[in-house]
DNA sequence: CTAATTGATTAGAATAGTTCTAATTATCGC
DNA sequence: GCGATAATTAGAACTATTCTAATCAATTAG
């Protein structure tokens, strides 16, 4: 089943870095990858709690540290609210419908993003780059 | 003088947008051209106060507020830390500095901002977008 | 010119999101 | 299973920002 699959690949990930395999980081890594919506903490606490019901804010906050660390989770910061995390396959952009407040993945070619990191004078040395859009979406993309 | 120039357009703008001119707003947007390091309330507010001691943190978000609803300001949001203010003049990404928590402006040619813009799928109608490196600057740089 | 209206500023309280602390509990290597 | 160490927990603390209600300033109407 997928959530053993993502579990041992968890578990892996974590022990590459010295880190434990619990129960937390486990269920907080489901819940990220079950539903891809660029939940905040808070929204990770209440799903979380559901299969964990003892589980503490401050410990989906260090679970999802954690998994950024690992680089198995990306944590986005749309301007003044709080952090949301998605899980991280490809590179991608991140557009913002500011109506509805949803956040949609945008696919990033690999050759764009050459032309972007070309844009840098020399001695500029980026590990990432972040591409946030924010507008307006058509109703048949929410 | 320059000071006056600005103070001018901005009481243009200003009531371009149907808003009054004040000294608070004018201090604000000076300290803010000034010294172009992207700054936070914060910083914003103990420069304000060297010239106009009695304003309080308060306005200086209002008048931050008003000066990036105006098109005067743009406010960038880097991670979990708080808004920093740089006062817009042409299309430019940002890099962030780890070491230093610098912020670097990075010219943004136009084609490219085309060619970003262009990644997005029909009905996806941006109203701005903004591009954040992470990295190491030379010391060149700094 | 003066009064009335409306907008802006102020200080401090309140809120949201996140991090810290100290005690308890769980995991891993032996 | 046992010990060392890491992770979890609840709640306090903290930071950045927004809200509230009162005061003050500026534009408008008479």
């Amino acid at each position: 089943m997928a959530a053993t699959e993502n579990s041992d690949a968890l578990t892996q990930r974590l022990a590459d870095s010295g880190l434990r395999s619990t129960p937390q980081r486990g269920v907080v890594y489901d819940v990220l990858l079950k539903k891809r919506d660029h939940p905040t903490a808070d929204e990770v606490f209440v799903r979380v709690k559901s299969e964990l019901p003892t589980i503490s804010l401050a410990t989906v906050y260090n679970c999802l540290e954690t998994l950024v660390q690992c680089n198995l989770v990306r944590a986005v910061n749309f301007e003044r609210g709080p952090t949301r995390y998605c899980p991280n396959l490809h590179p991608h952009a991140h557009f913002h419908d500011e109506q509805t407040g949803k956040t949609h993945d945008i696919d990033l070619p690999a050759d764009l993003l050459h032309k972007v990191n070309a844009i840098l004078p020399d001695g500029y040395n980026p590990s990432s780059v972040e591409i946030i859009f924010r507008g307006k979406a058509a109703k048949s993309q929410n």
